[in-house]
DNA sequence: ACTAAAACCGATTGCCTATCGGTTTTTAGT
DNA sequence: ACTAAAAACCGATAGGCAATCGGTTTTAGT
């Protein structure tokens, strides 16, 4: 995955919609986004381009038309964005996330904390393994 | 803060130093950055009222010249930059941040693990204290 | 008031997303 | 194999923003 990769507004939404669609081709996904934003099939086409371009969507050919699928995972597309924005901060320091995290957690809940914290298990255990 | 603010490479840079060396004028900045990387004082003025504009500098005339200072804690900024990124990334869905610490945690040593569930502790005490 | 220093203005380049119109290629049906 | 429709591909344009500087205006200190 690219150093600094930039999503634009469609971008995102476009692989928002493959994430929860799963498959579908230029077709479908425009006639999704006609409604709720217009824009021309054109628009769409050259948007999964720019996509499948930046490694984030895989394609295949079935009929006529690509079907475009996403090649990662929500939560490791934002890991990673998280990881540029920081990282690419400034190269050194790798404490600055956990650092950044202090500004972070102010804004979680409860629930959200147990589940960062069976996380921390989780990483633990395989940290674990590792060693051994 | 900006929504989506971008923030360039020499921009970080500029933050990074003014970050370790306090108050700094346009003359200062210039004379550190001439040597690593060249540019004229131009573009360092420049940028620096870019960054004031974003509001992660502030400034104050002393003599002739405005001294810089950052208005923003390092940590701070970090956060404010994730929480766009992901936020941002698509309004809703606040766990977001959450599922993309799995893919982050993995770089993670024990070391930041700990420093990582202390900081959970500090804001379950938090909350504690919200509540009653 | 004069002068040097710094701020300010404005233009330019380069990069990237979003947007389409138009042309070429591909595929399906006969 | 031939043709028509569908989709891909190409290229051009607009808009936004960082980086870059040259040149002009302000300003502060003597």
């Amino acid at each position: 995955m690219k150093k600094s990769m930039q999503l634009g507004e469609l971008e995102k939404q476009v692989l928002e919609y493959l994430w929860k669609m799963q498959p579908a081709d230029a077709k479908q996904v425009f006639s999704y986004f006609e409604k709720n934003r217009g824009g021309s099939l054109n628009t769409i086409q050259s948007t999964l381009e720019r996509l499948f371009k930046k490694d984030l969507l895989g394609r295949e050919k079935s009929g006529h038309a690509y079907q475009y699928y996403p090649k990662v995972e929500r939560h490791e597309l934002i890991g990673q964005l998280i990881k540029n924005v920081t990282h690419d901060f400034v190269s050194k320091d790798e404490n600055c996330v956990i650092a950044a995290f202090s500004s972070i957690s102010e804004d979680l809940d409860e629930q959200q904390l147990d589940k960062l914290e069976a996380m921390i298990e989780q990483q633990r255990q395989k940290l674990q393994k590792n060693a051994e």
